[in-house]
DNA sequence: GCCGTATACGGAGGCTGCATCCGTTTTTTG
DNA sequence: CAAAAAACGGATGCAGCCTCCGTATACGGC
């Protein structure tokens, strides 16, 4: 039993092999399905035993945990993006959206993660990719608050899970313009009232 | 097969006790399960056999529709309760709480209720309630609106959401107070910023 | 009060998905 | 190239969903 733990050995080449068609297949899986596709089906379609599956990812949330991480490098990219930009406000409305649609991306993905973010659960894989989107929320929001163009109250939690919840909605599937309309609210909530765009 | 119909005959006893029973047992699974509980430990504890719950209630959102409308009599009760209130902006707050906890009875109840709102289908039971819900919000939010309490972009429908959304995220096991603070936060978004408690 | 029939019941069973065990195969190492 | 370590995957047990159909039950007329 080696799987990723990092020994002696080398990683065997058929490990290497799976992960990779598992983690490609997983994507696709939840991609369409949802995060509560059936993991049989993604194995079987990887061409791999369901034992296998389970040896790599012992739960769905370590797999859901392995997919992210490999989407999180473009997430980083446009980060880099937005800490361009002078305009706190701007950087901050901008790494929401960014978040959001991180968290949009796999219909259902906002549960597990809330489950995760719950409880400081050290077992659970979701719970630092929860933690570092959190921290980083929260440098955003400071930052704004500087520029003055946050009220003082807010906190990142607080609009981390405010990006949750639309992106929840987003995955209950209803329409656009009602998502928009909801973003709008919470935005005028928490933007400083003498703000001027 | 009758079990509800209204035909000339008197519906049989046995069918209302098993619906009774039913009902009853189904209320409160839900309420310890969430509403994705086993629906054949419902049916074994009221007594039944699986087939006859389905027979009752022939899907998941119609048995959860049913319970609902039992619920609902206490709901209304409360509406009543609000309607003497003179303040609007109040009224509005205390329609938004209830319907709040209306919609977090049960872990995982928005869900099926946001994709029965998503699309007017008539076959899901539960889209009547869910318009109800959306048109008494737009009653509220309109008479606080004539009382200069509430931003005139706002509508019922966007405070449904939000209200969905708060609800969501406490049925996830979320800290009661970072609720709180979401609640909050929303609340600012929608009121009229020169108003004054 | 009894019987015939409409009506409803419920166990059995097919199906899908989860998760694990263990005999077999593949890969690496010397 | 052989032995050992490592990983594979089919088989399996379990739980929940939902339906079919033979059986039991309540109703209403007599």
């Amino acid at each position: 039993m080696n799987v990723d733990g990092q020994q002696g050995r080398r990683p065997r080449a058929d490990v290497q092999r799976n992960r990779a068609a598992l983690l490609e297949t997983a994507q696709r899986h939840f991609l369409q399905y949802g995060v509560g596709t059936s993991l049989e089906a993604v194995a079987k379609e990887a061409g791999v035993g369901p034992a296998t599956l389970y040896r790599h990812f012992p739960t769905r949330e370590a797999l859901l945990a392995a997919v992210l991480q490999t989407r999180s490098e473009e997430f980083v990219a446009r980060r880099a993006d937005i800490e361009q930009l002078g305009d706190a406000a701007e950087a901050l409305e901008r790494w929401l959206r960014a978040m959001e649609e991180y968290l949009s991306a796999y219909s259902g993905l906002p549960d597990p993660l809330m489950a995760a973010a719950r409880a400081q659960d050290p077992d659970n894989p979701l719970t630092i990719p929860c933690d570092v989107l959190i921290a980083a929320t929260d440098a955003y929001v400071r930052a704004a608050q500087r520029a003055g163009r946050v009220r003082a109250s807010v906190r990142g939690h607080d609009l981390f899970l405010a990006a949750c919840s639309v992106a929840w909605i987003k995955g209950t599937g209803t329409e656009e313009t009602s998502v928009d309309r909801l973003r709008a609210l919470i935005a005028s909530g928490y933007r400083e009232r003498d703000t001027q765009a």
